[in-house]
DNA sequence: TGCCAGGCCCTCTTTAGGGCCTT
């Protein structure tokens, strides 16, 4: 049986939109193998941009945490060796896919993923949802661990906690434990 | 004070528009 890997990943950044200059303040990421965590990795980065009060209200990242930060080359090259798979998951996709690609530029990496997005696929599993704002689906199904929201690792871990209630309940309608992870991108995605 | 960008999804659609979600 093949092994089956892929990575859920999650960007703490200075604003919404690379294009208007913005950067990554932090990156996580949890590697999956099979569908167990088998390693975790999370990293500041100092990019030179100042980050504002209201991204630290958000993220309670301040501009003093990045000084000793490491730059965004090194963090990228980090999170390329650690990425042993093309496959990656985010919540809100289209957003971290964005970043990943502006930084990737930057540090000049080529190299290319294939995101799959948790939020599309938690709006068909579970569409009665308040919304579906991480935070809120994690309250929805009573997955909460105490992590704060908006810091990189504990929203990657929380992402991972919801793939995998997603994937049971989806397994569920099929009569099957869990789905895996190409049976959830081939039926949802 | 409040908004900023942009791609995806849904529908009162497809020759479009608006809401959602990310920081």
């Amino acid at each position: 049986m093949p092994t089956e890997s892929f990575a859920i990943i999650d960007f703490e950044t200075s604003g919404l939109s690379p294009d208007r200059g913005d950067r990554v303040t932090e990156v996580a990421a949890v590697k999956v193998v099979d569908g167990v965590v088998v390693d975790r990795y999370q990293s500041l980065m100092n990019s030179g941009e100042r980050i504002s009060s209201r991204i630290t209200e958000i993220t309670g990242i301040t501009n003093e945490m990045l000084e000793d930060a490491p730059d965004s080359d090194e963090v990228m090259e980090e999170l390329v060796d650690f990425l042993d798979s093309d496959y990656l998951v985010a919540h809100n996709a289209t957003f971290d896919k964005k970043f990943l690609q502006s930084e990737l530029s930057i540090a000049g990496i080529r190299r290319r993923f294939d995101f799959t997005c948790s939020m599309n696929i938690a709006r068909r599993v579970f569409p009665a949802a308040p919304n579906h704002k991480l935070e809120t689906l994690i309250a929805y199904r009573k997955l909460t661990n105490g992590e704060r929201f908006h810091r990189a690792l504990a929203d990657a871990n929380a992402t991972w906690d919801l793939w995998v209630d997603m994937s049971r309940v989806a397994g569920k309608k099929k009569g099957l434990v869990r789905l895996t992870f190409h049976q959830m991108k081939s039926l949802y995605c």
